[in-house]
DNA sequence: CATTTCACCTGGTGGC
DNA sequence: TGCCACCAGGTGAAAT
């Protein structure tokens, strides 16, 4: 399932394919639950805009848009010098969310829910069966920029991160997966930084100390950013831009490995349910 | 207000 | 071999 380092390499291999590209025009599907805003006004929002930059906030893959070019410029304002964004297009992948860039002959999945046709040539494909992804168009003339609600966790400091949670009092995991407090981090990579800080899934997060929570936000960060560097984790059908699948699943210690021995310490890991997610840890290294 | 539960979805899996 | 109940979980709304 998507999470941090899996949208963040969707993000990097997209940016890579279609920086400064220009979408010549967009097809969208008719699932409603799809969509943030109507897909007639997304396609008509996207066509002749250029693609400025490609990024992840939290969960999400942001479009940076540039005004689109040509016929609009010549109407007495500044053909805009600037690379500044006059719109955005915000990708969440959910649950199954694929964003490809492929090339327009490519056989087109069951569950492809929009096509981007690139003056490059090639298209830009958002699938998803369960649906449980999302798509959205802001136009910043009218509406305002896209901002993740929670903070990044590869880039919160010490101090900030206790804030967080001294003054709650919900399972350290629930506070990992609400996505208000920190943007990103999901069931797979809340599992395995409790593993590496070695906290129990139910502890309140009231009670940890700030040994804990720092020992959890060094976790988090070293986790997620080898993560990264292993193209994030395939569990299920997670691939890429390039339709790569990921290799961090190899290394995990906890998540989905119920009844297996604990790579530390050989005890069986232990599996829990926890705000309605299935959760995982070693009853002997977590504390 | 803070926290917990549940509905939304479909493909894959395991039992019979 | 076929059929079906069941599970997976990110998010936001509803319930507690």
């Amino acid at each position: 399932m998507p999470e941090l380092p899996e949208v963040e390499t969707v993000a990097r291999g997209v940016d890579r394919r279609v920086r400064g590209d220009r979408i010549e025009q967009a097809w969208f599907g008719n699932r409603p639950q799809s969509f943030k805003n109507p897909p007639a006004r997304q396609a008509k929002g996207l066509a002749g805009r250029t693609i400025l930059g490609v990024h992840r906030a939290g969960k999400h893959i942001v479009f940076e848009l540039g005004a689109a070019a040509g016929a609009a410029g010549a109407r007495g304002r500044n053909p805009s010098q600037t690379n500044a964004p006059d719109a955005q297009w915000i990708v969440h992948l959910g649950m199954t969310g694929r964003l490809l860039v492929t090339t327009p002959d490519a056989a087109v999945a069951p569950h492809t829910h929009a096509r981007l046709e690139l003056a490059s040539g090639c298209e830009l494909r958002f699938q998803d069966p369960r649906r449980f992804g999302r798509l959205e168009f802001r136009d910043l003339g009218s509406g305002i920029a896209f901002e993740a609600h929670g903070a990044e966790p590869l880039v919160i400091g010490t101090r900030e991160f206790a804030e967080l949670f001294q003054k709650r009092r919900m399972p350290i995991k629930a506070a990992l997966l609400n996505q208000a407090l920190l943007a990103g981090v999901g069931n797979i990579y809340a599992d395995e930084s409790l593993f590496e800080a070695g906290i129990r899934p139910r502890r309140r997060t009231n009670r940890l100390t700030a040994a804990d929570l720092e020992r959890l936000r060094l976790a988090l960060r070293r986790i997620l950013q080898h993560a990264i560097r292993l193209g994030g984790s395939s569990v299920s059908d997670y691939v890429d831009a390039d339709g790569e699948r990921g290799f961090f699943q190899l290394e995990h210690c906890v998540y989905q490995r119920t009844g297996e021995p604990c790579r530390r310490c050989q005890t069986p890991i232990r599996r829990i349910e926890l705000a309605g997610r299935g959760t995982h840890y070693c009853p002997n290294c977590q504390h």
